[in-house]
DNA sequence: AAAAAAG
């Protein structure tokens, strides 16, 4: 039986005996054990901080119209002309234009809208139904307000409790329900009217916390309700509205499949593009129309070199995993896109940015992309959630193998049949991926493998080879870390740690999903000693076990260079890094500072958000 | 130092 993330923090709320409210906010030892956010620890109480939230939702809308004459893309409540047009979408169920006049907007391809493939895989008809089956009735919905958020900003509008509270279009609001989404995450609750007030925004929150949906579905709203746009027609130059950049090919080509569902007949025309794949198949899906371009940068500047797209009418950028496309290797290639090609500056289109850990370096370089943004920091890491153990064992290089071999064979003892449980084993190198496939696949554990040398093919196979069970192990290397939804993975082994404790968080993310719980193994040798501290730290802080072993290599690290040093912002990066003049405390190795002493850190805390409708949560 | 992203 599934159990709704809602009802999770019900529960854990309910075990909570010091609830936030209490009164006793100086007060900052919980009485359990309980894992608080990077960016709510070592919290003093203080008063020199900034007031929570405004109570009432600001209307505030500091960028001007989008294209002049079209005027405002959002208009207040009420006085919103009347977009439909007449004889449309005459379909039946999913018209919703007359009742709330919404525009099921289309850019000249109803043709290609009346065929539109139903994402769901099913015959769509019990829409209703399906929204009362999971239908949880005695949830706390109080307790929501546990979460720890941490927003700062001009104006940050109020978050929301429920999908109803916003007004997204009713074509939009049966996807969601087709979705079996219930009740929105925190990330969604938070991020969606930011963006709906259309404010740019800084967002950290896990993968797996239900990001891709938070930004998507205002993107897809606001675009429907735009009054139709004439876009320019250049002989075979399509100008997309939105674009949703990602570090990976898979990665673009889930939020693709997630975009598509949220978009099913709102008339939102969704297109990928990534490198590897033919590109003749993607111009054409491009030239009968798109609104929503998500796409892989490389593939992307190939596309705006043959002037096939245009970004000049970009009124959404999305950044997914934004640390990472502003790492050393990809930031001019973001650069290039979002600001040397013809897409409108900051102010101009509205930016959002989302990633789990944001340091600070990487915040200053995005604040070049933004305009008088909202930072958010939502929740827990995702991945130092309870339902992840996390093991540390110390194993020598040349006892790799041998030590993995036991891991599996003590896994297959364990599984559960019907559903196959897989393990995805994480190495350094696609030399060491396709060597460590190869001998597994000789000692009888049929593996495969996911790395940038493979073709495209290679490794979209292997996705799904390993998915349907079929390879159970999956041997990957860091392209698989980040973002990939991939059900059922209840094994992560970090076979060769990685140097940054990031990407350890987004690799053993990769399990703990869909309330079930996930079991993370990494490999510790000599190798690995400039993580052993942040890996000691997070491991801590989430409430694991810790070998004394690792205390001691933890100990040993000298504070000298090693990227996980981020001095004074933390390992999370959970906080805006615009602050951090004024609230540096020698210290605080988190950062810490509080902004808003109405969230506070509830004693209560301890669920995370695991459990749920898996793919709600991204 | 490695990985990813164009062909």
């Amino acid at each position: 039986m599934r159990t709704s993330w809602a009802d999770s923090v019900a529960n854990s709320a309910s075990e909570s005996a010091a609830p936030a409210s209490s009164g006793n906010n100086g007060l900052l030892r919980p009485t359990r054990s309980t894992y608080v956010p990077p960016h709510l620890r070592n919290q003093t109480p203080s008063t020199d901080l900034p007031a929570p939230p405004p109570a009432v939702q600001s209307q505030a809308n500091d960028r001007v119209g989008y294209g002049g004459p079209a005027g405002g893309s959002r208009w207040p409540g009420g006085s919103r002309p009347d977009y439909g047009r007449p004889g449309y979408g005459s379909g039946g169920r999913t018209t919703a234009a007359a009742a709330g006049g919404w525009n099921n907007r289309s850019g000249g391809w109803e043709r290609g809208r009346e065929r539109e493939v139903n994402p769901f895989g099913n015959d769509d008809v019990e829409v209703d139904g399906a929204f009362t089956e999971q239908e949880n009735t005695g949830i706390n919905f109080d307790a929501y307000e546990d979460i720890p958020v941490e927003t700062s900003g001009d104006n940050v509008p109020p978050p929301v409790n429920t999908f109803a509270e916003i007004d997204l279009g009713e074509a939009l609001n049966q996807n969601i329900r087709r979705c079996k989404y219930v009740k929105p995450t925190p990330v969604q609750r938070n991020a969606i009217p930011i963006i709906l007030a259309g404010r740019d925004l800084m967002a950290c929150a896990q993968t797996g916390s239900g990001k891709t949906a938070a930004f998507c579905f205002p993107i897809i709203s606001g675009i429907m309700r735009e009054q139709y746009v004439q876009r320019p027609r250049g002989p075979r130059t399509v100008y997309p509205l939105a674009l949703i950049l990602s570090p990976t090919r898979e990665l673009s080509c889930q939020i693709h499949d997630e975009a598509r569902k949220f978009s099913y007949q709102t008339g939102v025309k969704v297109v990928v593009a990534y490198g590897g794949a033919p590109i003749n198949q993607q111009l054409r899906e491009l030239e009968r129309g798109v609104d929503v371009l998500v796409a892989t940068p490389g593939r992307l500047v190939d596309l705006l070199e043959r002037a096939r797209v245009s970004l000049q009418m970009i009124r959404y950028l999305a950044l997914d995993e934004a640390d990472r496309m502003l790492d050393m290797g990809f930031e001019p290639q973001i650069r290039k896109i979002v600001e040397q090609m013809d897409m409108p500056p900051p102010g101009r289109r509205q930016t959002m940015l989302f990633s789990a850990t944001f340091p600070k370096e990487i915040q200053r370089l995005a604040s070049d992309f933004l305009s008088n943004y909202i930072f958010l920091a939502v929740g827990r890491v995702g991945s130092s959630t309870d339902l992840i153990i996390q093991r540390v064992e110390y194993v020598h290089e040349t006892d790799k193998r041998s030590h993995l071999m036991d891991l599996l064979h003590a896994q297959r003892e364990t599984e559960i049949h019907g559903k196959q449980s897989l393990t995805l084993v994480f190495v350094e190198t696609k030399k060491g991926a396709d060597a460590l496939e190869y001998w597994l696949c000789g000692n009888g554990f049929p593996a495969t493998t996911i790395h940038g040398d493979r073709t495209q093919q290679e490794r979209e196979m292997a996705l799904r080879s390993f998915k349907s069970g079929k390879t159970p192990i999956l041997v990957a290397t860091d392209v698989a870390a980040r973002g990939l939804d991939i059900p059922h993975v209840a094994h992560v082994v970090n076979f060769d740690l990685p140097n940054d404790i990031d990407d350890y968080v987004h690799r053993i993310g990769r399990t703990g999903r869909a309330g079930k719980t996930g079991l993370a193994t990494a490999f510790f040798n000599e190798n690995n000693t400039s993580i052993a501290r942040s890996l000691a730290d997070l491991m801590q802080e989430a409430n694991q076990e810790v070998p004394a072993w690792l205390t001691r290599y933890a100990s040993r690290v000298s504070y000298s260079g090693g990227k996980n040093r981020r001095t004074g912002g933390g390992r999370f990066g959970g906080r805006d890094f615009r602050r951090e003049g004024s609230f540096n405390r020698g210290m605080d190795y988190y950062g810490g500072g509080n902004s808003s002493g109405g969230y506070g850190v509830p004693g209560g805390y301890g669920g995370g958000y695991g459990p749920g409708v898996a793919s709600a949560w991204d």
